[in-house]
DNA sequence: TCAGGTACTTACCAGAATGTCAGTGAGGAG
DNA sequence: CTCCTCACTGACATTCTGGTAAGTACCTGA
């Protein structure tokens, strides 16, 4: 994301500059359940590669849509959890999220006419 | 945006993709307030270009989220209004604005720590 | 005949976003 | 002493998004 000063048109505009890219939301989906580890969430994230995982996370721990807590142990275990804040976004995601869930047909249908 | 076939992780990474990128959010909220021509909607997003607009437009419409009405007239006169699936997209999509609204203020913080 | 308004269309390009891949450090297992 | 796991990091390549600037067609009014 850009992180140009935008004085944002409206609300969305806002909320769309903080979860935007690729993979915020999935990041968020999968927190959604309770804490996880890096690796968790790289499972969880089907595709993510470790870099943008990284990337994004960072990116949301500044938001402080995220904590982060590192566990000083042998193989290093990293935990992140979503904030208070985070946990809001979430639920004010919930609604577009089963929007999404009950048209999901048709926006694959529109989306991707199958062509093969 | 890509359109490759994606199975969607979930039902907010669908919505993401049908209003995901810059315009998209912003041309649904112009909307929200009735029917409204090209050049009107220009006016009514602040710094988009027309290419950027009718494309964004042309993809929302392939995607039944707006609708397209021409009026055949001398010098063209073609409106853009919200379907009922576009209404209730932004209907859901209403929580999230709030959200951003709400707290504006620290995502602006965060996100543009004032350096000038 | 010629400029003007409306809704586009097209070619080209910069820069942002994302991906690939190889490497790091610390301690435990063998 | 070497390899393994885990959570990263950095250089580089590619792909995608959005931006600029110009042009089109149509009819109208001067």
């Amino acid at each position: 994301m850009q992180r140009q000063p935008r004085p944002y048109t409206c609300g969305i505009d806002a909320a769309i500059d903080v979860i935007g890219g690729k993979w915020k939301v999935l990041i968020l989906w999968a927190l959604h359940t309770g804490p996880q580890r890096f690796g968790e969430l790289k499972r969880l994230v089907p595709g993510i590669t470790e870099k943008m995982l990284i990337q994004q996370l960072r990116e949301l721990e500044s938001d402080d849509i995220v904590h982060r807590e590192v566990h000083h142990q042998v193989p290093p275990k990293v935990e992140y959890s979503l904030t208070d804040f985070g946990t809001s976004l979430n639920d004010s995601l919930k609604p577009l999220g089963e929007w999404g869930e009950q048209h999901m047909d048709r926006i694959v249908a529109t989306r991707h006419p199958q062509h093969d």
